[in-house]
DNA sequence: TTAATTACTGACTTTAAAGTCAGTAATTAA
DNA sequence: TTAATTACTGACTTTAAAGTCAGTAATTAA
């Protein structure tokens, strides 16, 4: 038998410098969605991308970091995307806001993204650097863009007159709601058709901010 | 110096086989709202209660069995209450709503129980028997009592025709938010004047779900 | 083809809690 | 007043992770 050359020698592994950190990432998004951010193990985290635990300690300091990047990622292109959609839109802005909810919903709902606000809201106090960086550059950020919407709704007579932040905050509570529901109480309460939900609440939520023609 | 009898014998510690459970369920609790579930230990709980770490063990089997206890002491007494209140009302539904929704909001919101829906969230993956436990048991109770007064609602044609459990869920998202809020996000996102928020909520909601008058 | 470099491994060490239990002291019974 | 009972203590043991680092093997340079 010859030492080398061709032939099938088994690999033990390979250098991925440039992929690890990203392979990382989304392995311990999948189990912090699947057994939640405390009971993951770095262990754990290591045979889901397919490393060594000592790969891991190579790229992140520890799994707060991880936990930190993968926010960072994730979370703020997607904000990005709803600025656009603002910048584009024409029509009332009661379709603007639809178009808004309805977009980031469906973009979000269904992927493994939308178990970002379970685990920020779980390790806000173990992580309190985190959690801030989280209200800043993604809370204020995106309710700042529904402010504008309601704002420029109301000055244009097609809302009633009232606090646009409070407004803002009330829009987007029964959606950050269903995203903590889905990761939290879902398995036992589990009647709801998620769609139809938002449906309503748009519904509601519009019909209850519009001024009406008498 | 004599040896006993009398005098202020420093006592090292005394009996309390009755009172010692609750006074252990009131530390945690302080704790739980202080540092979170996770963070604080066993330990922490003793000293809080003014024990040893053993007596806990005495008591309870661990820390999940005085977090089940905890929940299932201070949260089940207030749903009676809600029930008692519908049970008297008399009036639009609107008014009971309103008033169901402030009665719970000035009870829960200032004191330690307003911690309760955080922690559920937080652990419901730790511990699925206990959010099991909390969905059937105060969950889909409190919805339940506000199903009846939106369906009696729209019996009556004071609200307009829609599906009753959604918009209940809607109903209760932003209060449970508020109180989720208080313990992950409010101290870097605190401009907010509660009372103001549930009084807009209220008025949002009631005039979506209101039939008009032409 | 050989030497130099470095990404990666995994057995090991460290750390930090939970959980235990023999002994002590408060209380109650005799 | 003394003996029997038991609530309670806290030093200790156990458990379960995080974090480390000397050695190995893939890759690149010479």
């Amino acid at each position: 038998m010859s030492v080398s050359t061709s032939g099938a020698e088994p690999v033990k592994w390979q250098r991925r410098k440039e992929n690890r950190p990203e392979e990382i990432i989304l392995a311990a998004l999948d189990l912090f969605v699947e057994k939640g951010y405390a009971a993951t193990r770095m262990l754990d985290v290591a045979r889901q991308a397919g490393v060594s635990k000592g790969t891991l300690y190579l790229y992140f300091e520890n799994k707060e970091a991880i936990f930190r990047a993968a926010v960072e990622q994730l979370i703020v292109p997607r904000i990005s995307q709803l600025e656009a959609l603002q910048q584009s839109h024409q029509g009332s802005y009661e379709a603007l806001i639809k178009k808004m909810i309805m977009g980031w919903w469906q973009s979000v709902w269904h992927s493994r993204l939308s178990v970002v606000p379970k685990l920020l809201i779980s390790e806000s106090g173990n992580f309190p650097e985190l959690a801030q960086y989280f209200t800043e550059h993604v809370v204020k950020r995106v309710r700042y863009i529904f402010v504008q919407a309601i704002e420029q709704g109301i000055k244009e007579k097609e809302f009633i007159e009232q606090d646009a932040v409070t407004t803002a905050r009330l829009l987007m509570a029964p959606i950050i709601q269903a995203a903590v529901w889905k990761y939290s109480f879902k398995v036992f309460d589990d009647e709801q058709n998620p769609d139809e939900y938002i449906r309503q609440h748009l519904h509601i939520f519009l019909n209850g901010i519009q001024r009406k023609k008498h």
